[in-house]
DNA sequence: TTTGTTCCGTACACACATGTACGGAAAGTC
DNA sequence: GACTTTCCGTACATGTGTGTACGGAACAAA
């Protein structure tokens, strides 16, 4: 006879959050893309079962679509505080802006690579692209605003913003690999800063 | 009772090679990325079953390695040509390989879109980026020898190639979008141009 | 026509992912 | 302590993908 079905007691109660299941996921599409999203997956990572997420959401396109959502806000956010900042000096401006979009926060290159996994699913899903076309717009615009600030043209300004949004979009590219030297990014830096940035007089 | 087993016949009676196979992966990676590159929707969609596949290739993975292994002689090939290939006129020269980089064999964006996704397979799989990192390597130096008969300072040569090449993966991100308009190419060539080669007059 | 090689269809076994239904443990509330 | 809400484990159904074994059609040569 069988033993009556008894569900395991775990050893640590840990009760997730539906933010959990998002920090889970942003980690797991880091690391492996947005194929490695998977409910399951995440659940191993976790340590819990799938009965968890199905409580958290109700789908898989739901965790999909709360973490762009999150991602996106986050963003509007970061724009924002760099708007508001701002120095006498337009080239330390515009320094410190270089910092922010190679660093990205900070942190490692996590946000890099979620992004470029994001530009990625943009090429599959339209409503993704549509997402990623609003904040190249935001940053462009703050790009050719802060530019303007060093050269009164503006279309010059529009023409340096686009070029400059360019090289970080091919920076991190570069910088997302997984044996680029730790002195890559400075060098990277002081490249798009000295010939974008510096040397700006009308020729 | 059941009929007998009695294959059907199909009505057009193609035979497919291996390259037939690698095309149609070319062009699902290309859509889809590489995770669409299955074999199950190939087979769909060269109207087989994949009783065809397990003739030609081996395995899965077989198909993969056939195909990165296409794409590198293409660009070695690639590479030699513009290396062969040069005018007296040194800003014409790298105007030509603007050109090739931007629109990259002159076809559709297919070749763009299909290095985009390669890169992104290159962020989980080290041997896929230990080859991208090889003909990184492989055009960069072609950018540097380009660029080393505009200037004779070989540092800033190598800084301009640097750029150069930055900007390029750049605009492949922004052109390969679906919404990117026809025009954007020649804009982002016009920009290029002016700022990395027209202009380089030692500061 | 017969034979042999090339190429592909069929069927089976297996793995893994999603979504749903249901029940029970854990933690708060009275 | 009994009760309710919150959260998660279990089990089942379903879909989709890989890889293998085997047999037969299609084509070329004899």
């Amino acid at each position: 006879m069988k033993a009556a079905p008894k569900p395991k007691k775990r050893p640590e109660a840990v009760r997730l959050t539906r933010d959990d299941w998002l920090d889970a996921a942003f980690k797991a599409v880091v690391e492996g893309g947005f194929d490695k999203a998977r409910v399951l997956l995440l659940a191993d990572a976790l340590g819990v079962t799938r009965g968890s997420f199905y409580w958290h959401f109700t789908d898989h396109a739901d965790l999909i679509a709360a973490l762009l959502a999150r991602w996106r806000e986050r963003e509007i956010e970061l724009d924002r505080v760099l708007q508001s900042e701002s120095t006498p000096d337009p080239r330390a401006d515009l320094e410190r802006l270089l910092d922010a979009a190679l660093a990205h926060a900070g942190s490692d290159r996590e946000n890099m690579r979620f992004e470029l996994a994001l530009r990625g699913l943009g090429r599959r899903d339209s409503g993704v692209a549509q997402m990623l076309m609003e904040v190249d717009q935001m940053r462009f615009n703050l790009f050719q605003q802060k530019f303007l600030r060093l050269t009164k043209d503006s279309k010059v300004a529009s023409e340096l913003a686009a070029l400059f949004y360019l090289a970080i979009v091919g920076s991190n590219q570069a910088l997302s690999r997984p044996s680029s030297p730790p002195q890559a990014k400075d060098y990277l830096k002081g490249l798009i800063f000295n010939y974008l940035i510096q040397r700006q007089l009308p020729p």
